[in-house]
DNA sequence: AACGCTATGTTTAGGAC
DNA sequence: AGTCCTAAACATAGCGT
């Protein structure tokens, strides 16, 4: 007998671009939401960072990325082309500072993060006496995992930030002839300007 | 009679960092190779341009790139998030803990660039031609004692802008509601992107 | 454009080289 | 780390809503 069946099933499609307008922003539409589920399953099974960046067949840009799309691309272009020295002995100085510092507290907080989201549950006991306060406002410890991970996520999103912002405004210290905040001379503890 | 099957097949595995490092990297192997062919797919199907960075578990830089990955990189920099101007109450907490913190690091780290001022000199010696295919990257001709005293103001902007940054992400963290995939960034998603 | 559906094509865990 | 193997898990083409 013929069990009369429903559909078609899956039916194996040429590997060349899709010329149909239509059934083209379908497959784009599945298939792009496809990888980026793939990209994330990487990303959790094997711990590691990744970004996605693409072009939609309209032009729109659409992006993953874990921890963050600027993260990675910071990171990448840093390991590119050797830097000028003078650049990486100030951003050494600067990373060694302050990013790095907030960076390893980033660090102990997503380990934080892990722990928290396996015992969730004694979290929202802790929660109740707290309401008054925004959930930022509270200790790393009453926050539950998901708004852990925003707080991670934006602290991360500021680091890098911090980090590409520095590299920018030394570059243009370096490169313009034009004073980035004209008039302005000196800080208080130096005094010293163009001494030579 | 048994058909004695010759393997388990495919095991359903959970979702979560694979602990033993032998079928971690052995996962990893499979698993960024398929992902590249889904995007080399994606990317032939709809005539889509695409790259992937990532990087291993042993910290290896690995890309992908349609039709590279610096065209995608660059093209994606021309858009960039503007900064969100109304700013609130809720920065109070966030100034007095982590940019406080940086803040005063900053403040060292100025301190110590005066005293990288006095090795100035042997900057001149340094000139090396590179490639400046993205603007941080652009060369530097020198950093003299005038263009320190712009470095610093350079500085100063960054703390403020620092700052700014650090609100604006944390007002989004605060109410933006949490993504189904982590890390997944439509532009359409948050409004933010200027789109085509 | 997103979601549901089913049948089928594709990927991959586990194991062996 | 790459390749081959099997069988089960998973992704998705084509269709309808």
């Amino acid at each position: 007998m013929t069990p009369a069946k429903k559909t078609k099933g899956r039916q194996k499609i040429e590997m060349t671009k899709i010329l149909d307008e239509k059934s083209l922003a379908v497959t784009f539409s599945k298939r792009h939401s496809g990888l980026f589920s793939k990209a994330n399953e990487l990303s959790t099974l094997c711990g590691v960072e990744l970004a996605i960046i693409m072009f939609s067949p309209t032009k729109k840009p659409i992006s993953y990325g874990v921890p963050s799309v600027e993260a990675i691309l910071d990171r990448y272009m840093e390991q590119l082309p050797p830097p000028d020295p003078r650049m990486s002995q100030y951003m050494e100085s600067y990373r060694n500072a302050s990013i790095q510092q907030l960076n390893s507290e980033l660090t102990d907080m997503i380990a934080q993060t892990q722990a928290e989201k396996k015992t969730g549950e004694e979290l929202d006991l802790i929660k109740k006496d707290r309401q008054d306060r925004h959930w930022w406002n509270a200790p790393i410890e009453t926050l539950d995992a998901e708004q852990l991970e925003k707080l991670k996520a934006a602290m991360l999103e500021l680091r890098n930030s911090a980090e590409k912002q520095a590299e920018r405004l030394m570059v243009e210290a370096a490169t313009t002839s034009t004073p980035i905040i004209p008039g302005f001379r000196s800080m208080g503890a130096d005094g010293a300007g163009p001494s030579n």
